[in-house]
DNA sequence: CCTGAAACCTCCGATTA
DNA sequence: TAATCGGAGGTTTCAGG
């Protein structure tokens, strides 16, 4: 087996940092994931194929997870989102939840520090398809109670930001 | 009528309903964005001409709002995670709050129901890059006060599905 | 990392059901 | 209206340097 092109899966490290070049095509990639290597090169200052090798290499390291298409909630049929707090007795059975990505209206599901153990993120086709939901989750061993926050508007969503060198926007100060 | 404000509710076209090729389209298009048509048109049983054009049609209709590379925060320098509840005295004050798409580290903004007014979920380099966020939202009127929950581990985290006709999932009923 | 080239894909117009 | 076919031009992905 060829070992000279193994040298990034087989680094001791992690991962090696990321260079200018790296962030400016996850940059690209953000915007719009269907760009052209060429495109990509032109925008950071490489040849299409110097792009294609670095794209692989970002996805084999993994801090390129992969590339998704971003769909309307409300017109693929679910325009009912809500945050759902979750509190669980113990963290054993915390373990089983995990079921819970068996559900496509989960999109998200994080445990956290503060006065509940899991945050969720649920999207569905109705109120009622919610609740059906939320009775599926006191099915679960341990769920003691959920607490549930229903968006009325989402003013902003999108993918984890590969930032540049990040200078902190100035909030303008209202003159009032 | 503004940008911002026209981000957060174009939705208006005559939106034909997604029949059974536009949801495989769709959902082939979230498992991988990079797909060629020839490939999408294999698993929706079309030509690659036909899917071309009806993605084109999903674009324009608002459906598929884009095709965005999904990174690694921990990767790309951002291994710190938090769902930030905002409470704010006044409702045309939260207007102002849409200035926070300026933060890079601002991935979500909805307005709730429930004990607070806003939800953030919100990605930074460090526990001491959030502070410096947080400082920066008091900054804003109307902000009352905040409640963070930071996240300790992301069990799931991934795009809006295009369900197909969707069965529930059984979780398994425990002996009681 | 670059250039070049073969295979593949995109995307147009024309045609057809 | 929406699908398919054909083909010109662009893209991917190899080489080799």
């Amino acid at each position: 087996m060829n070992k000279e092109t193994e040298d990034v899966q087989r680094n001791e490290r992690p991962t090696r940092a990321l260079d200018a070049f790296d962030r400016k095509i996850l940059r690209s990639l953000v915007e719009d994931a269907r760009l052209s290597y060429a495109e990509m090169g032109e925008a950071a200052g490489l040849s299409a194929p110097a792009v294609h090798e670095r794209v692989k290499r970002l996805r084999a390291s993994g801090a390129l997870k992969g590339m998704q298409a971003t769909l309307d909630g409300a017109q693929v049929g679910k325009p009912f989102l809500a945050f759902v707090h979750v509190d669980a007795d113990g963290w054993g059975k915390s373990q089983r939840m995990i079921r819970l990505k068996e559900f496509p209206e989960v999109e998200e599901m994080h445990s956290v520090a503060g006065d509940t153990c899991v945050i969720l993120k649920v999207r569905t086709a109705s109120a009622h398809a919610m609740e059906q939901f939320l009775s599926q989750l006191y099915v679960l061993p341990g769920v003691r109670g959920t607490k549930s926050y229903v968006v009325l508007s989402t003013y902003l969503e999108r993918p984890v930001q590969a930032d540049v060198t990040h200078d902190w926007p100035q909030v303008p100060l209202p003159p009032e």
